[in-house]
DNA sequence: CCGACATTGACACGCTCGTGTTAAGGTGCT
DNA sequence: AGCACCTTAACACGAGCGTGTCAATGTCGG
């Protein structure tokens, strides 16, 4: 078999198994499958599981921290709404912000 | 009185004045305050919280996904990390993902 | 100086999150 | 064929979040 089952995977990371199959659902740490149906973990995934725990440790985030970072990242609707709710939040005023993204989109 | 009373300031942004003492813990919105204690609701508070309630209806956010993405654009050392974190996870794998998730939902 | 509203702090409660465990069945090496 | 491990689904449960409410006290305008 071409990767670690699930099993397997989690000794190697310090996570259970039942915390792999539910970052999986979150879609934080995706495997591939085998035919059979078994998860199969390569070398990408479990980097990703020992950074993860990482960021946890050192950062005390939250698991739905990384869930909204990675929405920011693929929902570039979403990152401007943020942005916006920050940019009235800094000195900077709202309507400023706004007439900046014009111009950079006119410019554009 | 410069700015309005914490009661004043949860009638014209339909949050209750128990959640604008809360978001002002969380550091999310900060007003300033009177000589007598009292918080002082300005136009950018104002604003900051009709953004706050749009992004939580529009994108279903919770109010500590907002502090965390505050805490990413205050502490340069965490959004590296973050950003190396993803670095580690190619697009691919959520692509993957979202098929699988869409044909669950077509065997349904 | 009184009444309306503010302040902080505490208790309460339903909901979701992170996690474990168990049940009922499938995969795969030897 | 058997044994170890996998699969999904379900129930359970403590902890924390979002929110309301109550108590004791302070501020302010008329």
């Amino acid at each position: 078999m071409d990767g670690l089952k699930v099993g397997e995977a989690a000794e190697r990371t310090a996570w259970s198994p039942r915390m792999l199959r539910y970052l999986e659902r979150l879609g934080l740490v995706v495997p591939a499958r085998t035919a059979g149906g078994y998860r199969a973990y390569r070398l990408r995934e479990l980097n990703q599981l020992r950074t993860l725990a990482e960021l946890r440790r050192r950062f005390g985030l939250d698991i739905s921290d990384l869930v909204f970072a990675a929405r920011l990242r693929r929902e570039p609707e979403l990152r401007k709404a943020v942005d916006g709710w920050f940019a009235g939040a800094d000195d900077l005023a709202w309507v400023e912000w706004e007439q900046r993204k014009h111009e950079r989109l006119l410019a554009a």
